[in-house]
DNA sequence: GTCGACCGAAGTGTATACAATTTTGCATTT
DNA sequence: AAATGCAAAATTGTATACACTTCGGTCGAC
């Protein structure tokens, strides 16, 4: 089955998603999407089913897609399915840690750091997201990436809603600890800082409620 | 959008893999599923989209879709993806285990037994996998079931390809531990079971490429 | 003035048509 | 006899057509 024409849809509608070009609850309808990217409603329709299983949309019967707006209840589960995983994948990662992969972190956390300091929001949030998905790469586990990118992609959309202080600078530095006690082959600390660092990144958010909605889906050129 | 006839196609080509009705390899033809299914190619390609993100199948452009054939390394991702899951999860499950939990499972064991005394193999294998999604749902976390349940029916690919010798007395027995673990709150008892159990399961499979494929997809009836 | 029903527009759900690619089988060649 | 090349058949990829549902607005009744 060919997949390149719908896979660059999707790809380019997660980006808007979970770049926050598309609120959550924006409507996705499926004609407009088919006259921007210039194809036929059938692959239109193949990419948002994709979405779909990602969680990142959400199909309501002859209604259509709209971006999803994770409750809170999904929200704290997503983090403590992330907490299982990061804490054992943290426990795994020392015990086969090399210092190539020390350095590719190093210098994930300076990229991260690049983004802060040039104000890149967006680039910003990507890359403290990819930050966990780059141990699991380094892991050479690729079904724990898929896994846990997924994770992560949802955790964009939840950051957009309920986040509500700037943890950019505060993630950073956990992260810089994390990589610290990797080095250090300290398993316990390791895992310690790890789950200590995705509670703060839970803490962080407002899970009461506000409520941003749906915007024209122009957000795409 | 409308997925319930699409989603009809979906479980009845999962079960019929995961049953090993259809064996990894199969061509899975669209037209061919369409008239059993009497329905159009159009909801059959939907099926086939959605069975590939699980990667039940896999898709090969302008070629067709087949039935997945894991490679041993990935066999052994998935394996160790779920101990880091589920350990974790056990670790959490005790901190929060409630007296009608345990008796699910142990309701859960009793269909076990019932399944292996009976010989039915089908019924069997899927409630050795389901014992530890039904762990993920008594813990009330949609997206862990969600998740885990995925990576079980990637096992049961799995477990058809490179089955050895028959396990499932002793997984049903090593369930049986975990769960008086479990009840008895003993943590790391259940923890350290629970990643024991996992090894045994990857273990008693044998990673030397044996190769059984294709079979005409009649299998359906 | 408000509520409710009806009608048209818009959008989704499924099937079918057509284009492009691959597979298959046969004929030809060495 | 084995291999190669070509044409027909089969299969996939994409677009379009059409039925059905939902959404919006207007008109009429109370």
């Amino acid at each position: 089955m060919e997949i390149s024409t719908t896979h660059h849809i999707v790809e380019s509608l997660t980006r808007a998603i979970v770049e926050h070009r598309l609120l959550p609850g924006s409507k996705l309808a499926e004609q407009k999407l088919a006259d921007h990217f210039g194809v036929s409603r059938t692959l239109v329709r193949q990419a948002l089913f994709q979405l779909s299983q990602n969680r990142l949309i959400r199909l309501e019967p002859a209604r259509g897609a709209f971006v999803a707006a994770p409750s809170v209840e999904e929200a704290q589960q997503v983090f403590a399915v992330r907490r299982m995983l990061e804490a054992e994948m943290t426990r795994a990662f020392v015990k086969q840690v090399t210092p190539e992969q020390i350095a590719s972190l190093k210098d994930h956390i300076r990229q991260e750091r690049e983004a802060v300091t040039q104000g890149d929001i967006t680039g910003r949030t990507e890359l403290l997201g990819d930050f966990h998905v780059r141990m699991a790469e380094l892991m050479h586990n690729d079904v724990l990436a898929q896994v846990l990118g997924d994770l992560i992609s949802r955790c964009a959309l939840i950051t957009l809603m309920y986040q509500s202080r700037n943890e950019a600078e505060h993630s950073t530095d956990e992260h810089v600890a994390i990589v610290a006690a990797l080095e250090a082959q300290d398993t316990d600390l390791a895992v310690r800082l790890m789950h200590e660092h995705l509670l703060h990144v839970e803490a962080s958010l407002t899970f009461d409620r506000k409520v941003p909605t749906h915007d024209i889906s122009l957000a795409l050129a």
